[in-house]
DNA sequence: GCCCAGGAAGGGG
DNA sequence: CCCCTTCATGGG
């Protein structure tokens, strides 16, 4: 086992608890098991674990990471040097600062970037990323993450870590090798068909969703529309929160309440139209983080 | 029982 | 192109 810390002083505002916990990411759990329980003060000294799969120009293996805050700090538990994936996986990259900086002046993102200072986009592997979105479709948060644990542990390769069990999330090909029953049996519902047959798609080779890095935007999203299960919604969560696409504003029930309530000159009824008058609205190049940020903040009450 | 949850597919107009 | 219905499932 191999272990260290990140100091984050010149990283910048990071906050591990709310990245983790605020519904961008379904591929972490807290090693408590209380994720999306119990939320404590910044950074919130939970231990999070992950089984990473091999990413490209950052790390060549699986590798099992474990992490946590302690103050201006990232502690790591890893199979090997986790400082490179972690710094891809969480976005340590960004300048927030920056980010923040070049976001409009608009009061509701004031509020929401003041109560979640720190937190940050994450990297997601693709593959889990689109699965996992393919699951979100009306479905709760909580939900959306226990359907990944148990995909992982139903169908995922055993990974031994420190005297404990995890369990990778599940090639592409080993979903497709799936049926459609054994999917419904861990209460994927309606959901079940997509995952498979997206899943062969990939295994296949028939489309990939890291095939976008390099399409225009609005190209990216379309592309990846061809996936069973994949509406407009869906990709841009896929091109937000794994592919880079920082631009990307998913049009999910919350944002548009959002956009009823506080910018209703931005519904231009088509989701294309509208996705493009918020995103202006919201800064343009990192308008996904404004989303984000205003997701979360909506979805915990605050208005 | 009723309603809702980070929507999408399939059909018809 | 837009509009409508249907699709599982668990928790409040």
């Amino acid at each position: 086992m191999e272990t260290g810390a990140i100091p984050l002083d010149s990283v910048g505002p990071f906050d591990l608890q709310s990245t983790v916990e605020s519904g961008q990411t379904y591929l972490w759990d807290r090693a408590d098991g209380n994720m999306y329980e119990t939320m404590s003060a910044h950074g919130g000294e939970h231990w999070y674990e992950t089984v990473v799969p091999p990413l490209a120009g950052v790390s060549d293996e699986r590798a099992v990471v474990r992490v946590r805050q302690v103050d201006d700090r990232l502690e790591w538990e890893s199979t090997t040097d986790a400082v490179p994936i972690l710094t891809h996986l969480l976005r340590l990259d960004d300048d927030l600062d920056a980010i923040l900086e070049a976001t409009p002046d608009l009061p509701l993102l004031e509020r929401a970037y003041d109560e979640y200072r720190g937190m940050r986009l994450v990297r997601d592997p693709p593959f889990g990323c689109l699965i996992s979105f393919i699951c979100s479709a009306q479905m709760r948060v909580s939900r959306i993450h226990g359907m990944q644990l148990a995909m992982a542990e139903r169908f995922g390769d055993s990974v031994d870590f420190d005297g404990r069990t995890y369990h990778a999330f599940p090639t592409p090909e080993q979903l497709a090798a799936r049926t459609e029953a054994e999917l419904r049996d861990l209460s994927l519902g309606y959901r079940a068909p997509y995952v498979q047959r997206t899943a062969e798609m990939v295994a296949d080779g028939e489309a990939d969703p890291a095939a976008v890095r390099g399409m225009a935007y609005e190209d990216a999203r379309e592309y990846l529309t061809r996936f069973v299960g994949v509406g407009d919604k869906v990709a841009d969560c896929v091109l937000l929160f794994s592919l880079e696409f920082l631009e990307a504003v998913p049009l999910d029930t919350w944002i548009q309440t959002a956009i009823a309530d506080y910018y209703p000159e931005c519904d231009a009824g088509g989701y294309a139209e509208t996705s493009r008058a918020i995103r202006d609205r919201f800064g343009g190049e990192y308008a996904g983080y404004a989303q984000t940020y205003v997701f979360y903040y909506l979805r915990a009450g605050g208005e």
